[in-house]
DNA sequence: CTATTTCGTCATGGCCGTTTACAAATTAGT
DNA sequence: ACTAATTTGTAAACGGCCATGACGAAATAG
């Protein structure tokens, strides 16, 4: 039951099919999507036993699938068993691709990405929007759109849908950014300033990175905690598979978890929020150092050059990270933490007090902490990739599409 | 998507169909169970638009059922509106019944629910069962099965199954109990102790406590945070209509999140877990009473005899939750908090200070708080209950049985 | 009293996965 | 090298299930 819980439309492709007989088709060719997909490269008799189905139910299914250009036939596999050899079937490189964007502080990125997975092509633009009306700014994004669908049209890709990650909070409806405080932007309906060429979702950067842990991370399962600081420090939920959003789409606000009930007051009208000492202010301020252009980078920096004032600013950023969490895991207990955003780049420095935090505080074997690969990439690519899964989610869909 | 959540059985009858026709057939069975349940009272007509079916399809699915003896027809509707007007269809009150079973720390108690949630028949047992090994006091419980499954039948009820809800931490096989530190047993497999006539559930009393109370309660959604005390402090989360059971099945441990990271030492190797604010034992230690039989009582009692020091106590536990829930109020962004269980009934003189302070520390609307009507009856109406549900969810399954 | 609306059912039809059978392609055994 | 066994993919017949359309039944509206 459930419906995905990646899926930011409401009422998107991946609400719950009707339970008849063209339901139960579609559903039938998401499962062979997903069973290739997983895989890489299956035969049909190995889809069959895989999903539950017969070989001869699984031949018409993928003869659609083969037809709507969602899935290619590699030719026979290489014998190694007895019998006859399967053969070998993959999700088309060809069809369908995912459009991701990201509006970064200083940044924007766009880029395509085909069923496989793999990044076909990509545009990036450096320079801040920091206080930019969003206007120009979206028109620039869609230049850098216009050249990345060019380029994947030139390899035979086609557009199946546009995520959009922001830094700041979106609306249910998935298009409207409510507020961006590092933009400064309000109530901006990107709906309206993005062409319309195809479906659009907007999110926020810190979801769709982890979701990009949970799609494409090594070792999670489906149940973790992803903790970035961006704007603020948001921890996203990651559960069976999907992510909590909350009920009105609020949680994960690591940030305002009480560190020490008395301590100094928070924006938010608490007293000692975790973000009073691990925000990016607080770090900044405890190191001695003025708010600048990319902090991040010049925190790490003086860290590697053993900066005592800045390597202690971390520890103790650590450390409150690691009193929150302990709540977060006691509540939860997931499967893992994942440090992610730019909190992967300063893990070096803020791990060792983390963990110590949280093993001091666990009664059993301490919840392993370990630090995103995919780094700064994480929202862009989880844009991406969450076009993809809606295909692969309901590939016939799409196949009506085209 | 999803299975069911409150399945505790790993593979059992909740488990997501295969995509086949017979799947489909099943499924829609449910989804006509599940129409007719959540109004009581319905016709064809209505359940068909309902469930998206049309009248025909819905017509075989009740024939089904009916012969199944698990949907009754009471009859014509009384006419208000044009046309001819349909036949009511209800949940059978004489086909099978959930079988609901305590192990309390000074009780045992059975109860027998129908399919339209009533409870039919009930016993129970006062007495101490603290330190007494499992054999004896699961004698005595079969002894209170027995009666009550000889009422039920009376009554033309017969049992689908056995839900049974103890203090203590159950493993995922849902039959073991890994420990249940007030009663002091360890590793008891009660399958093997219990009579095994119909299928057996193990969980724990919070866990159905919260169950309870989103199948039962008025006004929660989906979404919400039960909170109760029994042993030690656990809240038990509740999403998209599913109990969030965490990697290991330890989610919800309220009581070791930390509200002052620097207070007194915790047996779970912390420092200043809410349960050294608002557990019991220091709740009895602030209050300055001594520790023994019905401890909730007593200092319900005294609070309201007005005895400054019990409240003065109350009032430090509510502000310690407040600490402790604004962190996971941040966290999960859930609909409401409900205090069940123990809380419930101490719940005057600890609400103030606990909403104070979640108040004071959420910057938007705070996260209101209510109390369980359902009280210390919520772990067996729940377990009863959780049998129920599963008929409901898969009627085919016990239709073959019968 | 008739027209209209709605309900439940029946016969028909189409869709879809299963069953059964068979040819093709490989390995194992002699 | 040749046969037997095994596995794959496909085709035809089959059966189950929901949709469609029509019809009688039972109410209301005029």
């Amino acid at each position: 039951m459930t419906a995905p819980l990646h899926e930011a439309h409401p009422s998107g492709p991946g609400r719950v099919l009707p339970d008849t007989q063209q339901g139960m088709r579609r559903r039938n060719l998401a499962r062979v999507m997903h069973a290739v997909n997983a895989e890489g490269q299956l035969s049909r008799a190995a889809v069959a036993s895989r999903i539950g189905l017969t070989r001869a139910a699984v031949s018409t299914l993928v003869d659609e699938l083969i037809r709507s250009g969602l899935l290619e036939e590699l030719g026979p596999e290489r014998p190694g068993r007895v019998g006859r050899p399967g053969s070998a079937l993959a999700v088309s490189g060809h069809g369908p691709a995912g459009i991701g964007a990201e509006i970064g502080v200083d940044h924007l990125a766009v880029c395509a990405v085909d069923l496989r997975g793999q990044v076909r092509a990509r545009a990036i633009r450096h320079g801040a929007n920091r206080g930019r009306s969003p206007e120009p700014v979206i028109d620039e994004l869609t230049e850098l759109l216009r050249q990345v669908v060019a380029e994947a049209k030139g390899e035979g890709l086609w557009p199946a849908g546009l995520a959009v990650a922001v830094p700041g909070l979106v609306a249910r409806d998935a298009r409207t950014v409510v507020r961006a405080p590092n933009l400064d932007w309000h109530d901006t309906d990107l709906g309206a300033l993005l062409p319309a060429d195809f479906p659009l979702t907007v999110d926020n950067e810190a979801n769709f990175g982890a979701l990009a842990e949970l799609w494409l991370g090594e070792g999670t399962g489906g149940d973790f905690l992803h903790v970035s600081a961006e704007i603020g420090i948001g921890a996203a939920v990651v559960v069976a598979g999907g992510l909590l959003r909350g009920t009105r789409g609020f949680a994960g606000e690591l940030g305002h978890v009480p560190v020490r009930p008395e301590g100094p007051r928070c924006a938010c009208g608490g007293r000692g929020c975790l973000e009073q000492y691990a925000g990016e202010e607080a770090v900044l301020r405890a190191a001695g150092l003025e708010p600048g252009e990319d902090r991040v980078g010049l925190l790490a920096g003086r860290a590697a050059e053993g900066d005592a004032a800045v390597r202690r600013a971390l520890r103790d950023a650590g450390k409150a990270l690691g009193i929150a969490l302990t709540g977060a895991v006691n509540l939860l207990d997931p499967e893992s933490v994942v440090l992610g955003g730019a909190l992967a780049g300063l893990a070096p420095w803020l791990l060792p007090s983390l963990e110590a935090e949280l093993d001091r505080r666990t009664a059993g074997p301490a919840c392993p902490v370990s630090v995103s690969r995919l780094g700064p990439q994480g929202p862009l690519l989880g844009a991406a990739h969450s076009v993809v899964r809606a295909v692969l989610d309901d590939p016939a869909a799409v196949a009506e599409r085209n």
